[in-house]
DNA sequence: CTGATTTTAGACCTCAAGTTCAAGAATCCG
DNA sequence: CGGATTCTTGAACTTGAGGTCTAAAATCAG
């Protein structure tokens, strides 16, 4: 009972969390996000609570279609090392594509509330985390197929992979193309 | 002639640098930095014009600082792996020392301010190439010692490095001490 | 239809960020 | 010492961020 509500709050929340991508959390007023979504800042405020919740869903949802687009893409035909590679080079084009250079959305907000803001901190703990198990399972997965060496240590190499991942999203904020993906030749280099 | 300035701008423009890498460049208010300095806020607006241009000083002043550390760091006896593997443990120990976690404020910057800001984003580019450099001749100099393969590309590792560096440091906000040691000698494994 | 309940949207409020200013203080020159 | 010049500072100003509130609108139960 009660009025209906006039819009699909996930569909609120992604566009939410593209702003923030996009614009920083600080550098996302309210006002923003109300163009963005095309919700008054009331109703806003009414459905979520406050700026900072309607963030930490963004940053979940950030999460949850992350770790599921990067299960999918590992798991296609290839090789561990092919999969890996292919992965990188995907995110290096997500990154470089488009006007805006936003980076990793995890990543951007571990770097601007930093040790700050402790709920985020941890979420972005826990998606980091995520993305390490899952290059970890890919990796024995390919043990098991045979295209990687039985005495790799998988979490070893999962979390220097991520490493990895990691500098090349910050080093996608100014350096170009071809560097980027000389960098992930060499990265992955052994194996 | 004119009444002469009650500080040492050199000294002002440290303590403002220490505060924008704690705190992120939004995150820091003019009264935060009139508090740090020591200096009203009225006397800083008098000496450097805006937030934004004692900002751009802060972070030269970071670029220089840390290309010198990082050359006397590197020229210090040992191999080059030796060498460049003490200095990933000395920047990850430093981030890890201290309350804040803070990291490394031209990365900060950059996924701060992202491809927003064109002047921030190309000094950030700057730093990170003098870094590359620094590392691409400390890598050449192991290869005249005999201590680096002659055939590595030494420009390729060092970028290598550099990515492994901005990775290490994104990871050092969420991950503890082994697990980021761990991952220095994974990545440095070869050689 | 009425009333209960929930959502909507824009006006409204508060506060702090970022900056400017006016009045005074310190210095040098002649 | 008087004046020119530059620096200092707290107060004042402007703007927008972040959030609250209220009157109207939409729905459903009875």
């Amino acid at each position: 009972m009660g009025r209906p509500k006039s819009f699909e709050p996930d569909v609120v929340i992604a566009r939410a969390m593209e702003t923030f991508w996009t614009k920083g959390y600080a550098g996302t007023s309210p006002a923003d996000l109300a163009e963005a979504t095309g919700v008054a800042k009331g109703s806003l405020y009414h459905s979520f609570g406050s700026k900072r919740e309607l963030f930490t869903k963004a940053l979940d949802l950030y999460g949850r279609t992350g770790s599921e687009v990067t299960e999918e893409f590992l798991s296609r035909p290839g090789t561990a090392k092919e999969r890996i590679h292919a992965y990188l080079v995907l995110l290096v084009d997500m990154d470089l594509d488009g006007p805006v250079r936003r980076g990793c959305l995890a990543q951007n907000t571990v770097e601007e509330l930093g040790g700050r803001d402790e709920e985020a901190t941890r979420t972005v703990h826990r998606i980091e985390e995520r993305m390490v198990e899952l290059f970890a399972a890919r990796i024995e997965r390919g043990q098991r197929d045979g295209d990687v060496d039985r005495d790799v240590d998988a979490r070893a190499q999962a979390l220097f992979i991520q490493t990895t991942l990691a500098g090349l999203r910050v080093m996608a904020k100014t350096f170009d193309r071809p560097v980027l993906l000389q960098i992930i030749d060499t990265a992955l280099a052994r194996l």
